[in-house]
DNA sequence: TGCGAACTTGCAACGAGTGCAAGTTAGCAT
DNA sequence: ATGCTAACTTGCACTCGTTGCAAGTTCGCA
């Protein structure tokens, strides 16, 4: 498929790397939880994982960048899925698929995933900057997405149609999702979610199947 | 319709501000397009406009909001359009006149508006803290204009269905113009500008036609 | 065994944003 | 007019995110 070159992490300093990686998110995600995103200083999230404030810059780009450390990943799946479709899907079916990636990534279920995956959502609807943060990193999946799309299907989508296509399902699945957490009755039955949400979004998409 | 507060500026305190913070305004896109965004500090805005550093942020809660001074007046458009609805449209015909009245709002053309629209844009393209609020102040007006629709058809459409429909709506159009924009890098002309933005929501919109 | 590349770190600095306290000024009732 | 109050302005000091720079340290590899 061609992850091939992150299994094996053969260098000293790549495993160093990664371990030293892994406790920033460990140390971020446990503050976060414990004191807040805004009572957490990036000085704080270093010092617990025990490097310098100013390495952690060499780690990730920002505070936010925290939140969303496998966004890259998440956006490869979502082309691989689009790369890999079989020959007679048609472009709205393979979009879903990519969209299903993105949003769940394969991989076995991992706790302190799944304990980043809620903590980013309470922030998202608490803390602007990083909402601000989540809508930017949507905003490059989506046009990543609707590239390949297009190339996908050269014939039957020009990149603007692509473009809207995609938009448009992101949007009304975003739009969705939105309402659902501000109606705040919220995480009770995780099937009974879904079901919602896809009604919902299957009636306001219908028009582009 | 509803800005009856807006119009007489009575007192003089009241006038003195709207001075104070057209004057904002107008040094802040001077110097943006002059010495761009990161490269102009509040601080010389507020020198420009001959205020306190300080104060600046008595007038404007952050740097970023200068670009975006009438989001609440265009999400009353909005909002107003819903209301105003005639007694046979559908919710889609409701939802484009509300959608066009966000992104051009009624009144008279203005030069400055228009410089600001202009920068506005090339901001969007090129500095992320910028497009990070754009994104916000859009996902706002989207939730504002989805709870009034649902709230106009509540036989038709649920808080799920009619969020899902705006966020279908605002990502195919936010998609097909993002595309445009970022394929080609021309800005110039307003009236160019214009009917790529129509040719845009055409495509995008297309499908619930 | 070295040498160069990559990594770490402290330091100084910049800019956004905020709380506070002291001073001004406009609005308004008397 | 007079004066009281609420609103506004401002400087100051401070926190925090983020970056450039100049050491020093460590690793990969020939």
């Amino acid at each position: 498929m061609r992850y091939a070159e992150h299994m094996p992490s053969p260098t000293l300093r790549e495993r160093k790397r990664n371990r030293t990686r892994q406790a920033l998110l460990d140390a971020a995600v446990e503050l976060f939880e414990r004191k807040g995103y805004d009572g957490t200083t990036v000085a704080d999230i270093a010092e617990a994982a025990d490097i310098g404030t100013r390495t952690f810059f060499g780690y990730f780009g920002s505070k936010e960048e925290l939140l969303f450390p496998d966004s890259a990943r998440r956006v490869d799946a979502a082309v691989d899925a689009i790369a890999n479709r079989a020959p007679d899907d048609r472009p709205v079916d393979v979009l879903l698929r990519a969209l299903r990636d993105v949003a769940a990534p394969a991989g076995q279920p991992d706790d302190m995933i799944d304990r980043l995956a809620r903590l980013r959502l309470r922030l998202i609807r608490t803390v602007p900057a990083v909402r601000g943060r989540a809508l930017q990193v949507q905003l490059d999946a989506q046009r990543a997405i609707a590239t390949h799309l297009g190339q996908a299907y050269p014939d039957e989508l020009d990149e603007l149609t692509a473009a809207a296509l995609v938009g448009a399902f992101v949007g009304a699945i975003n739009g969705a999702l939105l309402a659902l957490l501000d109606s705040d009755d919220d995480d009770a039955d995780p099937e009974h979610v879904r079901q919602r949400l896809q009604r919902a979004t299957d009636v306001a998409l219908r028009p582009w199947r």
